[in-house]
DNA sequence: AATTCGGGGCA
DNA sequence: TGCCCAGAATT
């Protein structure tokens, strides 16, 4: 009867020494330099905690100039809790997914305040809001060098190929054997190195659709190459098809002040500036009946009555989920909404605070302001 | 288990 | 256009 450690181990010794050995030591003569790149045991924490944040669902060339601006204006764990929300999400304007700029100021303040620093452990990372399972193992073991497994869509990848784990890898199942397999793959060598090395081997040659196996150290020990799978493990993944959503944008202005709303912390664009929004019923309808409902939610959202004038501008964009139309009016109020939350924005405010890159690019298309008459 | 959340680059 | 990207939180 197998009984406890009597069974196969999910990878031989033999086997995880050898990739182990291959894939270091390929990643010693191959690895790209980037600015969150530290020599084993040499890792700045915030560091390295900074660039994991923003390369979630984050190509590392878009990441770049963000991490290289937000170190300047935050060059510190205690910097990034000192400073505001707003200031943070400022930084961030641009880059997408604003939760982890939220999650990442809260869980400064949250760690200063438990640990005096980030906490040097899987569980007290794990802890801190942002810290999913793959940002608390890779901050663990990059930053400090703990042996524990960090499995991104890059290192599923590659488990998924050298040990022929089909089955599509957002299933649970899935998830969970590679997950195994990751633990078992680890040793107290080089943790920071060998997270890195995973990552770096399926950024650059276990890509998605061409693997380049010919280029690759641990080909010989890779179990969908032998069956000829690599191109078929993983499977494709399934998305929900996007949702058309239609947004009405008010534009108050007042000279050239521009009217601007704080977004309530969860959903769309949340907590970043924007005009007043709202969401436009889908089918055909007319001009004057978009108008009409834009006026009549506007007005319940302010408080006060809001009359809706001519289309000013119209932008597209297409997130992951969501295809956006947003069309611009011009309004008018018979009173100035003040209030806490709100703020009549200058031009250049409205180019330097954190707002949303839809936002942005359809506030350029408005037509100029005309200086006002003089009475 | 399924949704939501951004944005840009590229086959 | 569809798909992907150093995912996490919510429902």
């Amino acid at each position: 009867m197998p009984g406890p450690g009597r069974t196969a181990p999910l990878v031989p010794a033999a086997r995880r020494a050898a990739l182990r050995r291959r894939l270091l030591a390929w990643y010693d003569g191959a690895r790209r330099d980037f600015p969150w790149r530290f020599a084993e045991g040499q890792a700045d924490p915030y560091r390295v905690w900074i660039s994991e944040a923003m390369l979630q669902q984050t190509q590392v060339a878009r990441v770049v100039p963000y991490y290289r601006l937000f170190l300047e204006r935050f060059p510190t764990l205690e910097a990034l809790a000192a400073a505001d929300e707003e200031a943070v999400l400022e930084a961030w304007s641009g880059l997408g997914y604003y939760a982890r700029a939220r999650s990442l100021h809260g869980a400064a303040r949250q760690a200063l305040a438990l640990h005096g620093r980030l906490p040097a452990s899987l569980k007290g990372l794990a802890a801190l809001p942002g810290f999913g399972p793959y940002t608390a193992g890779a901050v663990a073991s990059i930053a400090f060098g703990l042996p524990a497994p960090a499995v991104d869509g890059n290192v599923a990848r590659l488990l998924a190929r050298l040990f022929a784990i089909d089955g599509p890898l957002e299933a649970a199942s899935t998830r969970a054997r590679l997950a195994a397999t990751a633990a078992a793959l680890l040793g107290p060598e080089r943790p920071g190195d060998w997270t890195q090395a995973l990552i770096e081997l399926g950024a650059t040659r276990c890509v998605k659709s061409a693997p380049r196996c010919e280029r690759c150290p641990v080909a010989g020990l890779c179990e969908a190459r032998r069956a000829g799978k690599q191109l078929i493990i993983p499977p494709a993944r399934r998305r929900p098809g996007k949702l058309r959503l239609r947004l009405g944008v008010a534009v108050f202005r007042y000279g050239e002040l521009l009217l601007l709303l704080r977004r309530p912390s969860s959903g769309l664009f949340g907590g970043l500036w924007a005009p007043p929004m709202a969401a436009l019923p889908q089918g055909v309808l007319t001009a004057a009946k978009l108008r009409k409902r834009l006026g009549e939610v506007l007005s319940r959202e302010l408080g006060v009555p809001v009359r809706v004038g001519r289309e000013l501008a119209s932008a597209e964009r297409t997130l992951t989920h969501r295809a956006l139309t947003l069309l611009a009016f011009e309004a008018t109020t018979r009173t100035r909404p003040e209030g806490p939350g709100l703020r009549w924005a200058t031009p250049l405010e409205v180019e330097t605070l954190g707002t949303a890159s839809a936002v942005r690019v359809l506030l350029e298309r408005l037509p100029p302001v005309r200086s006002r008459p003089k009475a």
